[in-house]
DNA sequence: ATCAAGAGTTGAACACGTTCAAGAATGGAG
DNA sequence: CTCCATTCTTGAACGTGTTCAACTCTTGAT
């Protein structure tokens, strides 16, 4: 019964040994060496072991995805406690993303390969990773709840899973980002904040409101 | 010497039987029972022989997928034929490519993991696929240029890439729709279209100029 | 203490995409 | 025609992710 919580907590172990020895190899071999069987006998299991504990080798890498992301949540919690300003916060979080995701970018691609067809479980619009999603977008439901922007009701309501869409936009320039410390993925970041801060604060334009409207309209439309 | 051309014609028409043979599995039984031992037997030689003309099975699909740019142009002709107006002319070109793809739907998943893969030369970013990417590009240029609308020097320059990035973001959300005949990316189309007509068009308001300039500046610097 | 019921574990086996050394067919030069 | 370099063809073999029937261990009720 793969992908249900172990019972005992000695196999809750067993499962975790299996993520960290995943984790090693990944680092140590690439993505190519960390066969499954590696893994498996990294952590001193069987194959089939491996596979009661994850329903397959996405769902593997999904587990180390979501310690990712834990990883993300703690280093933006600093950058969310220093300011309340709109811009600041964001940068912040989506520059704790790059510094999270660093050591990764290596076999990034090979992670992106997999999470770009739709029916991967690893795909980020997938149901498998609703409960990843949904944190995600929460943090960003932090960087505007905490901040001191001032939006409209409906905007306000939306822009969390909109500043989600732009952080899966960084993350996608920064698959392909072969800079030095992905430096150029930090460019974009500081550079665009300021712009989507300055968007933001014109939707209150009267000539602009109507237009707000209706994006924040065809999201809800379009939305699963 | 896989990818290569075919010297005789006889091989050339083995090379075609091959990509028959494999449309024809993958219409009739699907992607994943379309194997390259059931589509080289449908096909009549060895497997041998199929990765002999076809580097990998992604590399026989994209066979399949490189007339849909030349098919789009041809559909986007049409379109861009009948209207000056850039709303009905943005909504004709991204339409007709739903229009055109529509048959490859069932496994443009498939096709766009590998697409995904910053490495792979069938990613849309890659030095591999710069002309076709040209290309698409220059049919969104066609879309501006012979349309009325009245745009700022430096966004008119760059709107056509900025137009491609949308139909990407459409092919993106296609691939992940799963509604009778991809009605839901129509829609997506038909609704978004007009907005962005109408925020193209706010941005000779005074407040707005200077945002669009910042924006035109991050493209430029940007950029590869 | 017993003992079913279920959790946890095993590795051989399967089908897949892919590779490769070897052979067969082809066609132009002599 | 003969030769040989090149193109074309073959299928066994490899490593991969994944499955599964059979096994051992753990738990808790009796």
């Amino acid at each position: 019964m793969p992908d249900t919580p172990p019972r005992s907590p000695k196999a809750e172990l067993t499962r975790q040994s299996i993520i960290d020895a995943a984790m090693r190899l990944f680092r140590t071999h690439g993505y190519d060496k960390a066969t499954m069987r590696a893994i498996a006998d990294e952590a001193g299991v069987s194959i089939g072991n491996a596979y009661y504990y994850f329903a397959s080798k996405e769902h593997l890498i999904q587990a180390y995805y979501d310690g990712i992301n834990g990883e993300h949540a703690e280093h933006s919690a600093r950058a969310l406690a220093g300011s309340t300003t709109f811009a600041d916060r964001l940068t912040g979080v989506l520059l704790a993303w790059v510094d999270v995701a660093e050591p990764y970018h290596e076999f990034a691609g090979k992670f992106f390969k997999n999470a770009a067809e739709p029916s991967s479980p690893l795909s980020p619009f997938s149901t498998d990773s609703e409960a990843t999603r949904l944190a995600a977008i929460d943090l960003h439901r932090q960087v505007v709840d905490g901040s001191d922007i001032k939006l409209a009701k409906a905007l306000r309501e939306e822009l969390p899973e909109l500043l989600w869409l732009v952080q899966m936009g960084v993350v996608l320039f920064w698959v392909h980002d072969s800079s030095a410390g992905q430096q150029r993925t930090r460019q974009l970041v500081t550079q665009a904040v300021p712009i989507i801060d300055r968007a933001l604060r014109l939707t209150r334009l009267p000539g602009v409101r109507g237009l707000v409207d209706d994006v924040v309209g065809l999201v809800r439309t379009i939305k699963p």
